[in-house]
DNA sequence: CTCTTATGAGCTATATGGAGATCATTTTTT
DNA sequence: AAAAAATGATCTCCATATAGCTCATAAGAG
């Protein structure tokens, strides 16, 4: 292990991570979508971060779409608001969500690629 | 109180979240559709986590649902290998995006409560 | 207008999530 | 069968996200 550090100053990694602009605007637009639906319900952003657990500060990032936040929080926040991830309700996700489950343990569990064609159509 | 100032410094925060049910069982779901995808596009986690720039232990906590991972890292995964958030392609996704901006644009910033009812209907 | 409250922005200390290892097990290839 | 590769599960260190303030401004109520 190697540490970057210099007597003058702290040497920090530098992992400033790249996001694609689909993410970043997904994120917008929930951080847009739950700010929307708070102000529907008459909450102010105190109330809300109260219930779900977090500071005020952290809503105010989620709302704003920064991707740099815990995945629980922001999706405690959709949930108490009723912005539904991925359009669906709830039971019906619950029950996609055991189906995927058994499909999957009936999968091999890794993965060998055969050829090195990898596509990268998105 | 005298000693009522000792949890300032010894008593850690220990903030232990507590998330509902949706949000675990969509977590669940995301990171269950990211390893499908993953398997159909024949990567390994590996390349997986090379492509979005993280680490394969944070790709591994991500496909198991968990929640504390940052939602850019979660988004950037998921675009890659091809699992659309909001059930919405990207052009759909950007258009909403500015919708919403401009229609944000024109409330208020604020709320203000005129009653105490609040629903807690999810 | 004044008063009250909500929001936005900035700050610090600290709790913690992520990187990068190691190792055992499982799976695939040869 | 053995070898090679992928996965799952740990661990430590540290960069940083978070909570918890403060303050200024904005917005609604009276």
């Amino acid at each position: 292990m190697v540490y970057m550090r210099t007597k003058e100053k702290i040497m920090p990694k530098s992992i400033t991570r790249t996001y694609s602009r689909y993410s970043r605007d997904a994120a917008a637009l929930l951080g847009a979508l739950i700010r929307e639906a708070r102000n529907e319900r008459k909450l102010t952003a105190q109330e809300l971060a109260d219930r779900a657990g977090i500071s005020r500060g952290l809503l105010q990032r989620i709302e704003k779409g920064n991707l740099k936040c815990e995945v629980g929080a922001v999706f405690e926040v959709a949930t108490i608001v009723g912005v539904k991830l991925f359009d669906t309700d709830e039971s019906a996700l619950t029950k996609y969500l055991h189906q995927t489950k058994e499909k999957l343990a009936l999968l091999p569990k890794s993965v060998r690629k055969k050829s090195k064609a990898v596509r990268d159509d998105f």
